[in-house]
DNA sequence: AAATAGTGATAGAAAATATCTATCACACAA
DNA sequence: TTGTGTGATAGATATTTTCTATCACTATTT
């Protein structure tokens, strides 16, 4: 739009206070302002639009039609304003806003639900914005800005991140009620050495665990069946597809209160998954994320230590993470 | 709203810039300003709302959760400035707008129909709100600023305003089909002496020259039966509750077309009544006004100088306007 | 008729803000 | 190691905003 000039809040505002109060002098005393400086701001702004805004009297002023057409749009830019003037007025009342949490969907929707209420409780004005992705999606997701923060699992490959450890995550195997192992006590690593396991899809991190455990035990995974989600991998097991192993969170949230699968005690465990919260060092919020971080490994040290390996109370940062900005 | 301070329309527009270019030397470039003034201005607005809203690094800036809440009010406030832009630049090609013309519903719904298409294929960019009032409502209107400008008749009470005069508007004798003196050639004032005759409501400049015609001719108006519209009057005429002088328009436009009440033709005839329009000194667009005026005495001597008295192409103030505005 | 009180406009000075150039410190890529 | 990108800082300059003092005019009050 060319050749037309913009004009200033301020402006706009003294345009809407002339026209409200019917004159200058009563527009600059409600403003604070000398009434000149409503005079040549007016005028300054009917020169830039072109426009012959108001009729002036020695017994007052009303807008032109062109004036009053500018009122709709100017009530409108101070209800914007005020807008923001609003959310800042929340922010330093210490207000958190809107954060965009990545989660991996192995993880997230087992985990959340167990903390997310006593956070949300702890800090009403803090709303976290859950999206779902696999941990490489997540990384790459918190780098270029779509997320603020990311629940993940270690390792953490790209470089330069804040991370939080929260908990370590335990497996167990779980096989059909009608396994032969079933009822037999604790289960030796050579039971299922030579066993095929069922696994999760191979783009989560989770079926890299699994291959893991496979390896570990001797045992190996079936390719040909491999589960959409972990729902689907627990409905293979209970349909005597075969064994797997699966995570402990995932476990207490959707195996425990059914029978349909059942969960195996091994004389030798398999490794933990450490789950992390991750967030770039540059975050404005991250004395915020730090606390959260820190809350969430409370909450899981008082409901959840029968299943978690709960994490000591510090951060670490993965190699390339400068000093300038404490994390 | 205390402590929290204004931005400015060019803070927001930075703002704006950095988010959706992802750097501050892409912004400055963008918007043709120095990229120190891109971060100066982007400081100053966050000192101003107290919030960070952006993450600054080495490989550019995304915005903080807090920065990307202000966006969407600063799309909304980028949108109402255009459309003030919008509207400059339409003002700035000729333009006429919306402007409010107050007029007497005994004389407006009869008259503006003749002119309007006419105007308006003239200047598709005029506008006219029509809204209705007595003389002393228009008048008070006008100087309060609720009409923009007013057709009505004289006198013209109030002074100080600027008086187009239009055209003058006869008055004819209307009396039931089956009144004696109906077929009798044209009547002489002696004819009606004495006979009452019917007027519409005192609230209408109306009713005070049907009152001074009845006194010319030596009739009375029946105070018993008012008519509380020019229709209404029409009405009562039609059912034989008398006789009433009626103005050429609303005979041309209402009675014309019908054969309930016929228009008798009097050898001496009742004055006009004045018809003007009429507008502030200090309107800003008085000069569309004043050719408002002229287009509407050419209209009324193309088409309606059968049944008007167009007036003489100039205007005429009414004391009280000084030499400061021209009219 | 004179004095007073209100209006918006103008002139020039002062204050405040915005923008500039030059340069810095830092990080990353070649 | 060098070159190229980023945002930040310092100080100067330019521009804008606001002020005080006063004007011209009109309407009201005395």
């Amino acid at each position: 739009m060319a050749d037309i000039g913009y004009p200033t809040l301020k402006q706009l505002m003294y345009l809407q206070a002339v026209i409200k109060e019917g004159s200058f002098r009563a527009a600059s005393q409600k403003l604070g302002v000398s009434q000149p400086t409503i005079t040549s701001q007016i005028a300054a702004l009917e020169e830039t639009l072109g426009m012959v805004l108001l009729e002036r009297s020695r017994s007052g002023t009303i807008p032109t039609a062109a004036g009053r057409d500018l009122i709709p749009h100017i009530t409108n830019i101070e209800t914007e304003v005020n807008g923001i003037r609003e959310q800042a007025r929340f922010a330093s009342t210490g207000g958190s806003g809107v954060h965009r949490l990545g989660v991996p969907p192995t993880l997230g929707p087992y985990f959340l639900p167990e903390v997310l209420s006593e956070v949300h409780t702890t800090d009403p004005t803090l709303r976290l914005y859950v999206r779902e992705g696999t941990p490489r999606e997540l990384e790459n997701g918190l780098l270029d800005g779509r997320y603020d923060l990311i629940l993940t699992t270690m390792p953490v490959e790209i470089g330069g991140l804040v991370v939080e450890p929260l908990f370590g995550e335990p497996f167990k195997l779980c096989a059909p009620p009608d396994h032969p192992l079933v009822g037999k006590g604790k289960v030796d690593a050579s039971a299922i050495k030579g066993e095929r396991l069922l696994a999760i899809e191979e783009r989560h991190r989770l079926f890299e665990q699994m291959q893991a455990m496979a390896n570990q035990f001797g045992a190996r995974l079936m390719r040909d069946y491999e589960g959409t989600s972990l729902d689907t991998v627990r409905q293979m097991i209970g349909t005597g597809f075969g064994l797997a192993f699966l995570p402990a969170l995932y476990i207490r949230s959707e195996i425990a209160p059914r029978n349909d699968v059942t969960v195996l005690e091994m004389s030798e465990t398999p490794s933990d998954r450490d789950v992390v919260l991750a967030w770039r060092p540059t975050a404005a919020k991250r004395q915020l994320y730090r606390s959260l971080a820190s809350q969430m490994r409370r909450i899981c040290r008082d409901k959840l230590a029968d299943c978690l390996h709960v994490a000591a109370p510090q951060s670490t940062s993965v190699p390339g993470d400068g000093d300038k900005y404490p994390s």
